[in-house]
DNA sequence: CAAATTTACTTAAACGTTTAAGTAAAACGT
DNA sequence: ACGTTTTACTTAAACGTTTAAGTAAATTTG
């Protein structure tokens, strides 16, 4: 009987305050602990008390535990953190990062947890704030280097940790894929078809980017280990088909998008002997190089091969299709996932894993 | 003096137990409030002191104020939440959506929120589970059909939310594109090019999806908004061009993937009089529809004209590249992310937006 | 110099739950 | 009929914070 407070529409949805427990079990006249028993362990009430207290609980319009309170009493956020670089935004925009979500979203799912997206980016404040007030369980690094400050928010915080494509800290678990044998194999592929002069367009080197030729010692100063282990491998197969790799020129650029990809053609292109093969470290990166291409009058892959990394869907459609190196980043995603889980559980996270990388020779390498 | 806990390095990061408030309280000698100004309100004590918590904050390896104990008190969760109908690993894989998600999280970012990916799809447990232990503090929901009792699910938590791409319930704030008006276009294009003979690709119809050819009842019994409006708008076009919509056969695929593309039209191209024109309610679709026809030696758009809907950034590389209607997925999520923030903050959400659609016409179209 | 204000803290309640431990009554076993 | 087990609850503490209100001492003010 009485006024039915849901039969008076409220202006706004969500305006309305929310009820609690304890109001609920005011309603029925019980004490707290038995209605949360009501959703959590049917089996110590009746079952005639368990409707009356689901029946108060619409009446007031209480939709069951609130997971803020549930989640500080049982130290569970129920979420998984994944911790990304830059900014949220950029990770949508790279099918190598989205594909590696979907495996890491997959691993939440199965495990009956959410999917917390931490930015890294310097955003509204300090660094690592988003990693400091994330309410997760736990975290999986993405795509930040070892010498990232981030890192150190994420150890802070003690819990659990998987880190992507960065070699293990002592004593953290990581997951990560044979980014050298992947590049070695694409030099190879190359120096095997007769090239002998290349050039390479990376990824930015530091933490504080720059566009332009990276000589040497820059070189050696990257602190990706991703990027370190593909410059590593694409120089040990260039220097075994017996050219140097003093000559070939790194172009770094400060994000991993086809724009920066294309400007650093246009200079890698310039130069005085033009290369006749180009290596780049992300698909991302080699569409914009072909685009450069494209815009010199050159052909591909008559004048110019080009063999990207990661063999993201889009690869296998460009005109002509781009040769890369293949690397699982559903799978990585996936495993990455269930480390961190299993960590949750109390079990063995296993060893650090290397995921194995493949040439997928399609049709942008040629001959000379 | 003493063993510095920090010198000893345990075996796995994560397994250290955190501290709390307290325990740096009782180490500096000072109370718990103090020690929460000191993070919170640096102007509520001495800088000494300060300092001097912080190393006792360091010393026992404190890294600030728990993210879930702050949360229940301050009653925000610093996230907002985006819910996707499917299985989450679903929406990594559409390129639409993954679009609306790099906007939704541009927004949080711009407001300092997290992104929580909720799974609406029946996973570990029932309907709503993941909604109804969310800790967030609003909801942005994509691909939800009006029907779906996960709205309901929604509903009931009195969260703030966003429905993207239905139309308003009474009194709950959203935003849309002219799914019409797009329709409407391509098949106004179509007609224009002198074609009769149509069909069309749909999206599923209802929250049983079925796969095959749907009668006029089906077709009127769609639940998702955005579907009814497309269909509509072809209605509308096609019948305006003379022709009669009876006569155009509507194949529903249960899931939104090339391959379910591909498999409607080899049904529909296999029907007499063959079509001439199909009409998919999504680029992913039309890829699909582009595959079979390549599969059944039927030219594009010489055999056969084909116009998507989204205009995903692939559509522009297809050979041919796709005839389509542009909708402005990253604005969308932007603008659904802001609008949940604005009520978030007490703020005006605005009136429900529909955000324009544009046809964008390609090589996947001509005369019959 | 006493009153008023400011500084630098502390006290205690609240946020919404879960759960171990307790209790009183009902059901059971012999 | 009496002890034992089971059923159906309640009590109370804990989870880790924030914050309004309070207090005592130091500083400023007229």
């Amino acid at each position: 009987m009485g006024v039915n407070p849901e039969s008076k529409k409220s202006k706004k949805v969500g305006s309305g305050r929310r009820a609690t427990l304890k109001e609920v079990a005011a309603e029925v006249g019980v004490s707290v602990a038995t209605v949360s028993n009501a959703y959590n362990r049917p089996d110590q009430l009746s079952e005639e008390l368990r409707v009356r207290i689901f029946e108060a609980a619409k009446r007031l319009g209480y939709s069951g535990p609130d997971p803020l309170g549930r989640s500080l009493r049982k130290r569970r956020a129920g979420a998984i953190g994944v911790l990304y670089a830059d900014r949220l935004s950029y990770a949508f925009t790279d099918p190598a990062a989205v594909m590696f979500l979907e495996g890491v979203s997959f691993a939440a799912e199965e495990a009956g947890l959410g999917l917390f997206l931490v930015p890294g980016g310097s955003g509204t404040s300090g660094v690592g704030e988003g990693v400091l007030s994330a309410s997760v369980d736990g975290f999986v690094v993405y795509c930040v280097s070892a010498a990232d400050p981030l890192i150190g928010a994420v150890i802070e915080r003690r819990l659990p940790v998987v880190l992507v494509d960065d070699p293990s800290r002592e004593s953290v678990t990581s997951i990560g894929i044979d980014d050298e044998g992947g590049a070695s194999a694409a030099a190879e592929h190359l120096a095997g078809l007769g090239h002998r002069s290349f050039a390479v367009v990376s990824f930015k080197l530091t933490l504080e980017p720059d566009r332009g030729l990276a000589d040497h010692a820059r070189q050696e100063s990257a602190n990706n280990e991703d990027t370190r282990s593909r410059l590593r491998g694409y120089k040990t197969a260039i220097e075994a088909a017996g050219a140097s790799w003093e000559d070939v020129p790194v172009y770094e650029c400060p994000e991993n998008t086809p724009e920066e990809g294309k400007a650093a053609a246009e200079v890698l292109l310039g130069r005085e002997p033009r290369p006749t093969a180009i290596l780049t470290l992300s698909d991302q990166l080699a569409f914009g190089v072909m685009e450069a291409a494209r815009g010199l009058g050159l052909s591909i892959p008559g004048d110019l091969s080009i063999v990207g990394f990661d063999d993201v869907s889009e690869a296998a459609r460009t005109t002509p299709p781009l040769t890369t190196v293949y690397q699982p980043h559903v799978e990585k995603g996936l495993k990455a996932g269930r480390k961190l889980i299993a960590q949750l559980e109390g079990e063995d996270p296993g060893e650090p894993e290397l995921l194995p990388t493949r040439l997928v020779v399609r049709g942008s390498t040629a001959s000379p």
